[in-house]
RNA sequence: GCUGUGAUGGUGUAGCGGUUAGCACGGUAGGUUGUGGUCCUGCCAGCCCGGGUUCAAUUCCCGGUCACGGCCCCA
């Protein structure tokens, strides 16, 4: 038997119910920050991404060539794209731009639960506005979406590679080398925390091993906009200018008054994100209970556009929220907390049967129209089987009423209308206003 | 890229070198020619794929596929 590919999921009506929901609320909330959807290809030119990841990204895509030879690849992100089609369509739009997606992506890696081939995305962009007070306008939407959808158990951790780079800068680090600048290898050391790869870095650029401490208590910072006053002191007496701790204490300072409360808001500077092209605030959130792929959402500010001849714009700030990983997250919680709504606004909207009994169904058929016109979900028995077995199969359907028409109700102008839920039943005049009334 | 575990009807599972492969849920048909979620009966439907060992493999071995873990990575 065939099966779908490696990485790729079916996801049936219930799941989709549940997906749907949570994309809604996403959508929701979005649209109540002001970001509006955009849609781009699942494919685009292979250019496009090794122009701003490398060719190194090759081996993770799906790329192919189309029949005319052209290099092309399913897209493995959409950041690169929305940023592709402002160049081509928006560029005279005005500014700032605020941009939502919701859409699969595509990598060719190792699938394990929480990591598929094909992925959803949900993210937004803010083009044309830089500095805290945008930042803090895009990490709120995000804290925002994750709060508004009942995640539990979450971690937001902000920092700022402006930071890290002014302090590498300082101690005499490049930013220039092949295939990685020390800075960028030392920034990815941070991340990881490892020192001793970083002590031997620093040892064969020449830089005074005494730098490992400070950037060591710099790491440990660990809690609100309350240690960025410890980092200030550090800095100085580090002799490096301060300019990107201001920025971020500004950004809290903002993000208090505009965000929901997130379970866990922390500073942390060596939050580098891997990606070089981040070039100021940057932000992540993790729900440690997902294990080995907890970062549920991710993003910052950062340069692209000028990828595109629109250096103007540039930084730029946005985020990509992981659909399925928080969709793990809230099916994981609400498990332990024996909820049966995953998603708010999962419930399926009421719905009715309409049954024919011992009747032609030509009888009824302008009426299942008319109700549908009127705005109810409905579905016209299609079994004709009895009575019982119906009303069975309508319960285990998930339908909240049925109307019933015998060759009585017919004859009389009238049927009978039963809540599934209830168990009440009553007799109504054969009408949609009565009818309506009622289900 | 490295590595571990697993795979039995649609779902969840039992079991075994020789079985009519068991059970539950499910689906379907009836018991019931105007009232469901109960009950009873019949039926449907399975040993992931390929190779090897063997008189005999769903069971043991190897490879593949897929899933789930632990590292690496994660634009």
């Amino acid at each position: 038997m065939v099966q779908k590919p490696r990485g790729t999921r079916d996801f049936t009506p219930n799941l989709m119910r549940r997906r749907l929901a949570f994309e809604n609320l996403l959508e929701n909330k979005a649209l109540a920050h002001g970001f509006k959807r955009v849609q781009t290809p699942i494919f685009e030119s292979l250019d496009l991404f090794t122009a701003k990841s490398g060719a190194g990204v090759v081996k993770q895509l799906y790329a192919f060539q189309d029949k005319s030879e052209r290099n092309l690849t399913l897209r493995p992100e959409l950041t690169a794209p929305v940023m592709r089609m402002i160049s081509e369509e928006m560029r005279s739009e005005p500014k700032p731009l605020r941009l939502s997606y919701f859409g699969q992506c595509f990598r060719y890696e190792e699938s394990k639960k929480g990591r598929y081939r094909e992925f959803f995305q949900y993210g937004v962009e803010l083009i044309g506005a830089t500095g805290p007070l945008a930042e803090a306008e895009v990490i709120s939407l995000a804290i925002d979406m994750l709060d508004s959808c009942g995640l539990t158990n979450w971690e937001v951790r902000i920092g700022h590679v402006g930071i890290l780079n002014d302090v590498l800068t300082g101690l005499g680090l490049s930013s220039e080398g092949q295939p990685e600048s020390p800075i960028v290898s030392s920034m990815r050391l941070l991340d990881k925390g490892d020192w001793d790869g970083l002590k031997e870095l620093f040892s064969t650029h020449g830089v005074d091993s005494s730098a490992i401490d400070n950037l060591r208590s710099l790491s440990e910072l660990d809690g609100g906009a309350e240690t960025l006053s410890s980092a200030r002191e550090i800095l100085s007496h580090m002799n490096i200018g301060t300019e990107s701790i201001d920025e971020l204490s500004q950004l809290l300072k903002v993000l208090h008054h505009l965000a929901p409360k997130a379970p866990s808001l922390k500073v942390n500077l060596c939050v580098a994100r891997g990606l070089d092209y981040y070039t100021g605030m940057v932000f992540e959130v993790d729900v440690p209970e997902l294990g080995g792929e907890s970062q549920v959402l991710g993003g910052g500010s950062y340069k692209l556009l000028h990828l595109f001849g629109m250096e103007e714009l540039d930084p730029s700030c946005g985020f990509g929220l992981g659909f399925d990983r928080v969709l793990l997250a809230l099916e994981s919680q609400a498990e332990k907390a024996g909820r049966s709504e995953v998603v708010p606004g999962e419930t399926a909207s009421p719905s009715t049967l309409v049954l024919p009994f011992r009747i032609e169904s030509t009888n009824v058929l302008s009426l299942v129209k008319e109700l549908r016109g009127a705005g109810h979900n409905v579905e016209l028995d299609l079994r004709g089987k009895n009575i019982g077995k119906s009303l069975d199969w309508a319960s285990k359907n998930g339908f909240t009423s049925v109307v019933i028409i015998g060759p009585q109700d017919l004859e009389n102008s009238q049927c009978s209308v039963k809540n599934l839920i209830s168990g009440d039943q009553n007799t109504v005049s054969l009408d949609v206003e009565s009818i309506s009334r009622i289900i």
